[in-house]
DNA sequence: TGTACATCAGTGAACGCGCGTTCACTGATGTAC
DNA sequence: TGTACATCAGTGAACGCGCGTTCACTGATGTAC
């Protein structure tokens, strides 16, 4: 053991100016996007030399890479609460589903938007926003069986309907965090009309 | 008048080679994307030099501007044709506004990604994209109240709904577009999809 | 405990690549007389 | 009909801007003895 005070100040500094670069980073992708954003933006906000960046990533795709890991390991965190029930005939199934897809989009704002952006550009965080919201296809692909077991009429092809529910839930979702927190309905407004319309959408021309 | 046998083979050039030059940018753009397209890109495909470009285009926004402006008048011609029922508490009216954004959209594939990208970018574009869809919007917000009309349960506020509809069929249109010819279901059986999903998500719990 | 040296996080000026944009030039088309 | 000149679409090499990335340097932290 060395006699220093305390080993890791060096470590504990440079994880500091790491998660610095993170947040700062967050903050520039929302302000400005994260294909405009530019590095030297990201390390003025952060209060660091440019170089300084290179310390802790190769590139932005790195950065945003770095912020993935984040977001999805929290996610998992979460994933791993208190189980929901599958029966997609029910209503507050489907809105608990759908509550919390949009607790995780709203609270990651600045990372989904960014990856949105990314996903235009390169066909590897095309592939990254694919991968992030297949668990949501497949779960929903499996409650999806509850609804025929109802007698709901799904208007398609299990498959192509589920696609469908993403994409309205994906799409209403981007366009809700585009506009602001001021000028669009509340979440929970939101999460109500989302999980009626999707309801109703897949259980068909019966009474839910 | 002049002697000479045609006068005009000069501007004839110049408009056979800005067409030219369109054509190819819709291929460069599809190919590579809008934001990943450069003008030597451009201009290598129509097969003409670099410094040729700027002769018809202040730069890659204008063109996209000039590929908007025709996309949309062709909209317009086609949008004179036979009128469609506003009832949307049926599912042909339904149907028939679905297939039509759908024709548009496919028929328009290179121009709409393009829009897509370059409105992640720009606040210009993300305008103009709004201003788009908001044709469909005032459509869709009209044809609502039909839906009331006929005992129908929306799932919230009628502009919300709107929002979430349209978010919906533009959202499934995009992964639809993107996901290529040979790998997605034919149009018909999508635009049969989301019309009776889209048909009984605004009507509720009640036989349409 | 002290001294000498090594390592490392961070700095910021400078470098250089990619690509948009310009511009002197060419050959053809149009005009004047 | 012919000649001399003007204009214009198109060319492609070269220029230069923006920005990502590097690297010699600094001061602080860690290690050896």
């Amino acid at each position: 053991m060395p006699r220093t005070a305390q080993a890791g100040v060096r470590q504990a500094r440079a994880a500091e100016t790491e998660a610095a670069l993170k947040e700062a980073a967050k903050r520039v992708f929302d302000r400005a996007g994260y294909l405009n954003a530019k590095i030297t933006d990201i390390t003025a906000e952060a209060g660091r030399a440019a170089g300084s960046f290179y310390s802790h990533f190769d590139g932005k795709e790195q950065l945003l890479e770095a912020l993935l890991a984040d977001m999805i390991s929290e996610g998992h965190r979460r994933a791993t609460l208190p189980g929901h029930s599958p029966d997609f005939s029910k209503l507050d199934a489907v809105r608990y589903h759908v509550a919390g897809y949009w607790n995780f989009v709203a609270e990651n704002r600045p990372v989904i938007l960014a990856l949105n952006q990314a996903a235009m550009v390169s066909d590897h965080f095309a592939r990254r926003q694919r991968e992030l919201l297949e668990p949501q296809y497949r779960e929903l692909a499996g409650h999806l069986a509850y609804v025929t077991a109802a007698g709901g009429q799904l208007p398609g092809d299990p498959a192509v309907v589920a696609d469908a529910v993403v994409a309205a839930m994906a799409g209403y979702a981007f366009v809700w965090l585009q506009a602001g927190p001021d000028q669009r309905p509340p979440a929970d407004q939101a999460v109500d009309m989302l999980a009626a319309f999707i309801l109703h959408g897949i259980m068909g021309p019966l009474p839910g």
